[in-house]
RNA sequence: GGCGAGUUACCCAAGCGGCCAAAGGGAUCUGACUGUAAAUCAGACUGCUCAGCAUUCGGGGGUUCGAAUCCCUCACUCGCCA
């Protein structure tokens, strides 16, 4: 099993140092008390996930993973499954979200549950439990709710936290609904901290001002301090988006990226991003992580840290023998030789990792583009053959109407491909 | 409750009766260059039975030969006053 191959770098003084080191803390309570707490006996700490979708994403493996490090330097993690701020939902800077209905956030709830145990032992005195905030609001009346807990915040501070600032700033205002998100939260930590001693929270940090609320409302009802550590949003040196497939998030779910695209989208790190992610989202060791930066320094053609990025965090996603599928299947698509020459077994097992169909050999090449999903329609797949981005086995297809006769020779089979590095499988009756 | 401002394509944002499928920027995609990089340059970016046609400018209705642009109405958002 993957989990029991995960240690930290045992040259760090603490976990707390390595997380540092990792760059994974970026905003956090007292910094000294933190480090000696992580460095003494073992704590109880959570980190929460909402059910927004049936699937986590990479913005979540950060948490995951480092929830995972402190498990490994023995503390105990709570995972928590937002079945009941999965029914608020957490304010986005831009705009207010639209409501799930209770059924699906409820179904994707046990989608969720079953990500983060693989990614958390669940053997030993430390092992994960899984907790639900709807275990204890649900019964909650909302008069209690005011009484109980309304009655410790402050409105005034409440409007000063960033998510809600920046939405009272934007012209889609904010609902009250999403206002309230905050406190759901801190007397989720409040709950973890009366039932299980928790004094640790983790999250991004988008999530500080959620962290705080509840800091703030154990100490000010219990008299207690507990921490919190956010980590930083993941993003780019070139500025864009971190995390996004073609446009699409990258979710953990093979089902919906498959594991050929998880680690191709790994595979293509910039240079420039590949170090910051090889701390982030591997259980390298720092000297393993410090040889490949100088490689990647010494010879960046050779893309060595990006290999092994990918390898790491697609077997630590979707397994070895998965991995080790998708390598051939890329070392076959993307190899230097002739497509036409693979070994035909080779070649039909690399197809049956891209997104494939089966057609007629009299299919539009346009209509296939579409119909594999390679473009969203059959305007852009014309557009993309006219703009010199289709070609079908390495030969470039010239005609917008082009048809499938006299691109696929031997076997049936074709890989068809749009600009360098998107690929679908063509199987020929 | 009163008054004012606003709702344009993935995002920001021009347009204020015909020359608007709608300026500009960003994101994205493609080509060249490369390392399945980055940066740069060029092109594309509603759909289709694609040198043409159809449908878009919050929803609905109207004026007009003709509307994103004018009028009515509904919804939503923001601000100020109560």
């Amino acid at each position: 099993m993957i989990l029991s191959t995960q240690q930290n770098d045992a040259s760090f003084d603490d976990v707390w140092e390595e997380l540092v080191w990792r760059g994974l803390v970026h905003v956090s309570t007292d910094q000294a008390a933190l480090k000696e707490l992580l460095a003494g006996e073992p704590i109880t700490y959570y980190c929460g996930f909402d059910p927004t979708a049936p699937s986590l994403h990479l913005g979540n493996l950060v948490q995951l993973l480092t929830m995972r490090r402190l498990q490994l330097a023995g503390h105990k993690p709570l995972g928590l499954v937002g079945g009941s701020t999965g029914l608020i939902g957490d304010p986005r800077p831009t705009a207010e979200r639209t409501l799930n209905t209770k059924e699906t956030v409820s179904e994707w709830v046990g989608y969720l549950q079953g990500q983060v145990t693989r990614f958390l032992s669940q053997e030993g005195d430390n092992a994960v439990r899984l907790v639900n905030n709807l275990d204890w609001t649900a019964g909650l009346s909302a008069i209690d709710f005011l009484r109980e807990i309304g009655k410790h915040y402050r409105v005034g501070t409440m409007l000063k936290k960033d998510a809600v600032a920046s939405r009272l700033n934007s012209d889609s205002g904010i609902s009250y609904t999403e206002f309230s998100y905050q406190i759901l939260q801190g007397f989720d930590y409040l709950e973890l901290f009366r039932q299980y001693g928790c004094v640790l929270q983790t999250g991004g940090s988008d999530q500080w001002g959620n962290l705080t609320s509840g800091t703030d409302l154990i100490h000010r009802v219990e008299g207690a301090s507990v921490h919190a550590i956010g980590t930083p949003l993941i993003t780019n040196s070139d500025g864009t988006k971190f995390g996004k497939s073609e446009g699409n998030a990258v979710w953990l779910d093979a089902a919906m990226c498959s594991p050929y695209r998880f680690y191709q989208f790994w595979l293509n790190t910039d240079d420039a991003d590949v170090v910051t992610r090889l701390k982030v989202f591997t259980f390298l060791g720092r000297e393993r992580i410090e040889q490949l930066e100088a490689l990647v320094a010494s010879e960046p053609f050779r893309r060595e840290a990006q290999r092994v990025l990918a390898t790491e965090v697609t077997t630590m996603v979707h397994g070895a023998d998965a991995t080790a599928a998708v390598i051939a299947a890329s070392q076959a698509l993307f190899g230097q030789g002739e497509i036409t020459e693979l070994d035909a077994e080779v070649f039909e097992s690399a197809l049956r990792e891209l997104p494939n169909t089966t057609t007629q050999p009299d299919a539009q090449i346009a209509q296939l583009l579409a119909d594999t999903k390679l473009v969203s329609s059959l305007s852009e797949g014309r557009r993309a053959i006219t703009q010199g981005g289709v070609s079908v086995n390495n030969r470039k297809v010239e005609d917008v109407a082009a048809t499938l006769d006299g691109f696929v020779e031997r076997g049936g089979m074709a890989v068809l491909r749009r600009g360098k590095k998107t690929l679908a499988g063509i199987f020929v009756e």
